[in-house]
Parts: C-alpha cells; structure tokens; sequence
DNA sequence: GTCTATAAACCGATAGAC
DNA sequence: GTCTATCGGTTTATAGAC
C-alpha cells in the first residue's frame, strides 16, 4: 500500500492541493472571459503547471466545469430536501429565500459559481451537469409557488429567486457585493414573493 | 457609374438578400449554441454560401455580431430621445416600459437580438458596440429612477428592466413568448418600479 | 504527478480566379 | 459576389519519459 492517492478524493496531501488550484483558476478565468474562452493552455499557465498535467485532474475541459457545478447542485439539494420537510409551505417561502441567499453568501464557492453561470448561460444547456442543474431550478419555481400558478404568479416567483441574483446577471457594477446590497436585495425578493396581486 | 452597390446599404436588389440572411442565420446559431461555439463554416453551410463569401459581407465575424448590436442600439436611441423629451418624469416612467416592450415585440429583430445578448452576456464586454449598448442600458437605469437613489431603489429600477427580459435571460420555458406572458411581465414591472418600500 | 513533444482537428482569415 | 484553395495559428487531447 502506497501513499498515492485518487486525485478526486478529498485531503490534500499538501496545502494549496493542485486539484483546488486548478479549480480555483479556472473559475476565475471562466468568469472574466467565458468558457469558451478560456483555454486549458491558460488555466495550466496561471496555475504553475503545464497543460498536460491538467488532464491528469480532469480527463477533459468539460469535466473540469462539471466539477465546479457539482458543489453547486449538492449546496441545492440540500436546501430543497430542508423546504420539502417543511410542514408549513407559507412560512417556508420567506425561510427558504432567506437560505437561498445565505448559503450563496456563505463559506465555499457558491457565489463565484452562480456568477460564473450568469456570465455563462449555456453552459446550463451544454453539460449534463447543467441539465442537472437546471432541473434542481425547476424544482425550486416549484416550491416557491402554489399549485395552479395565474401567470403572474409564475413569474413572480421567478422574479424573487432572480432578485438575489441580480449581481450574477448584470455587467460589473460599482456597488457589487456589498452586505447593504444583498440585504435589499432580500427584501425586495421577499417583497416580490409575497405581493397578491 | 455602375449599378454595384455597397452591400451595406439597404435596399435588396433580390428578395432572401443575402447580406440579411447572413444576419438571420447568424443570429439563430448564436441563439441556439452561443457566439463562441457557433463557426463561420457552420453559418455558410446553412445560409448556402461557401466561407468566403461571408467575408464579402462582413469584414470579420466580430463585425457581423455588431451589425446586429448596432440594430438595437438605434432602437434604443429613439427611445432615450423620446424620454428626454418628456416634461414630468413621474408620468414618463410607466409609459417607457410599455414602449420599451412594445418595441422590442414589434416587428424587426429586436426581440431575438435581446435573446442573443441574454445568452451571450460576455459579448457585452468583448465587442465595441457590446460597451455601447451597456451605456445605454445604464441611461435607462438613469431615467428610472430619480436623483440620488438609495440602494433598494437602485435595485428595484433594475429589476423592473429586467421584468420585461425573463424570457431572454431563462432557460427555454414551455410557455414562452405569449401575449398573456408579456402582459403579466408588463404588470409586475410596473408594480415594481411604483412601489415605494 | 508532472513533464516534453506531438498528433489531429478546427478556426478565422486571405489570395486570386471567374 | 461567389467560388476553390490554402495559410497560419490555436485548440483539445494523447503518448511516453521521468
């Protein structure tokens, strides 16, 4: 028994893990230039490594990507197995929005991953991770709304989940990312949310 | 003098010009599977012209993505000029957003070439008349809203452009691109630029 | 685990005939 | 205006040494 490891298990055997670098890099690059954009030649050369080694962590570019997104559908199944257990769907709705943004705010990669999709919108179509995703989204519309939505209502709560992504969405703004921000942001996806009209 | 035209000028000497079937097709492959992914070869094919001739039309593939920017741009204009123009900035707003999505339901391409951009955000950063369009976008955000604007108001401006573009920015719905569905957007935006939280 | 070297494919773009 | 043919560059990905 050797002390090598899988490179897809957790642990690093030293900090800074190449692995979580490359994952790191990549992110970055995938948000400020595309997706399509970013070559691995790239990624390898802010990283410190050569291309090659890259595909020794990922057998393929969009592997690499499907890595990323990964984390990101585990974070949502977690917060939708919580809002199915619910008892009361009414006063789940405003809990749920309140999680939504925390847990994209918290610790870990969540936000840098949503704005990665904002700024790469296909990507929902073009990787099977994507799809993936995009069912777990389907699903949330799903929990923010009744049964028998009025297309107004429909919309609604799309607009409320889309409010806390606003910063994902839009060009660079000044005022990005800041706490005030987010907070308005809250209540004014609260505020959507909860309006009969 | 010859009857040779500069092909950007309009006035098609057949119908199907090619100059805006070249357009169409190009727009629909953006659309369909992003800026980036979508080649040269692959508009050709389709529109039923070699490679070569494209570059009769358009200098670059950059300068055909911006032929269509420009389309928007021009619209856009006419719509700032008008809301200058207005003397009670309180009775324009409502009355922009119904324009701003009549205009863009209407005929012409305005409709899909918001699609393009909701799916291919990074082309607001990457081409000239991307950063054009941008500037517009931020004069609109400007006549939404009064001076000095506090941050949820700033948000609830935003959001309330962003009403009328849902349909651009998600993933294909089923029930996308009806009547009932723009009106229901029209509504929420209206409500959401006038409440006063 | 990381390297050097290279394969194979595709891209945007150009030259020049017609 | 459209064609054939091709150039030069970049990309993803692989083979094999260390």
């Amino acid at each position: 028994m050797t002390h090598t490891r899988t490179p897809g298990r957790t642990g690093p055997r030293h900090p800074g893990d190449v692995r979580a670098r490359i994952q790191q890099v990549a992110l970055d690059l995938f948000i400020e230039e595309g997706y399509d954009r970013t070559s691995l030649r790239e990624i390898a050369e802010r990283v410190g490594v050569t291309k090659a080694a890259l595909y020794y962590h990922f057998p393929a570019k969009e592997d690499l990507a499907e890595s990323l997104l990964d984390e990101r559908i585990a974070a949502l199944d977690a917060l939708i197995g919580w809002a199915e257990q619910q008892p009361d769907p009414d006063r789940m709705r405003p809990e749920f929005l309140r999680r939504y943004t925390a847990g994209l705010h918290g610790p870990g990669r969540d936000a840098r991953i949503a704005r990665f999709l904002g700024r790469n919108p296909l990507v929902l179509d073009l990787l099977p991770a994507g799809r993936q995703l995009r069912d777990r989204i389907d699903r949330m519309f799903a929990l923010l709304g009744g049964p028998d939505p009025s297309p107004t209502a429909r919309l609604r709560r799309i607009l409320a989940l889309l409010c806390l992504h606003l910063d994902d969405l839009l060009p660079a703004e000044p005022a990005r990312d800041e706490p005030a921000r987010r907070d308005a942001a809250l209540t004014l996806a609260l505020e959507t949310l909860q309006t009969r009209g």
